[in-house]
DNA sequence: TTGTCATATGACGCAGTTGTCATATAAGCT
DNA sequence: AGCTTATATGACAACTGCGTCATATGACAA
């Protein structure tokens, strides 16, 4: 009897592309200064200091995954955290770090 | 007067990591099927249908991570399901996934 | 202690991702 | 219309991660 799969595989792999989408230090950067509340993309790669273009393909990067949406307001563009599963998805993982993998805070790569 | 981030940049890089070694299918269909109970190597190399030296490669990195954790019982090694932090982030990509992003389900990379 | 089964390790080439550069689009102003 | 500001797009080289191969380690049994 083949036990029960939770996630199928199609759904494996749209877990992992989401996971591909916070898998990057620039673009989870973006989502925690979103917390703060939304943001053009100025104001993002100001504070981040990252470059503009940068910014966008991120930020393109992070709509197309639904973990931010984005509204124009005349010239500039209002990019705004899709709060209800980056705050929690967040939450975890900084959980998740200070008590099972601290050792995350201190290497650049993962072990394989 | 500059926002507070909630999260610092070594623990944003941190969670970065964490989310790298989710940004893969074979790793994320490794902890989907531990969801079901404990197995080891052969286990998990026969049910996912990959090779031994990729599950052996990829477990490793879920256990660097704190995603699982593993005991030798004789010959074999069980690995074993860290609960507590897969269960709601896979659910939380599930939910996410259906709500926002079914795209994900039909494409093989990330737009940007 | 030799053989066998189970798993881990290290190295390597390929493929995908990243950051950057150059350029395009889009809105508002004069 | 032309200029300026704000953002997006596409292309490319450099880097990183992945799957695979060959080999090593570790435990048990005869």
């Amino acid at each position: 009897m083949s036990q029960q799969l939770i996630l199928r595989k199609t759904d494996v792999t749209a877990a992992s592309l989401l996971f591909t989408a916070l898998s990057n230090d620039c673009r989870v950067g973006i989502l925690n200064l979103l917390r703060n509340g939304p943001k053009n993309v100025g104001e993002i790669s100001e504070a981040l200091k990252i470059e503009q273009t940068m910014a966008s393909h991120n930020l393109k990067c992070l709509a197309f995954c639904g973990l931010v949406t984005s509204q124009r307001l005349g010239k500039t563009i209002e990019y705004t955290l899709n709060r209800e599963t980056v705050e929690p998805i967040l939450r975890l993982a900084d959980k998740h770090i200070s008590k099972y993998a601290i050792n995350l805070r201190t290497c650049k790569t993962l072990e394989r």
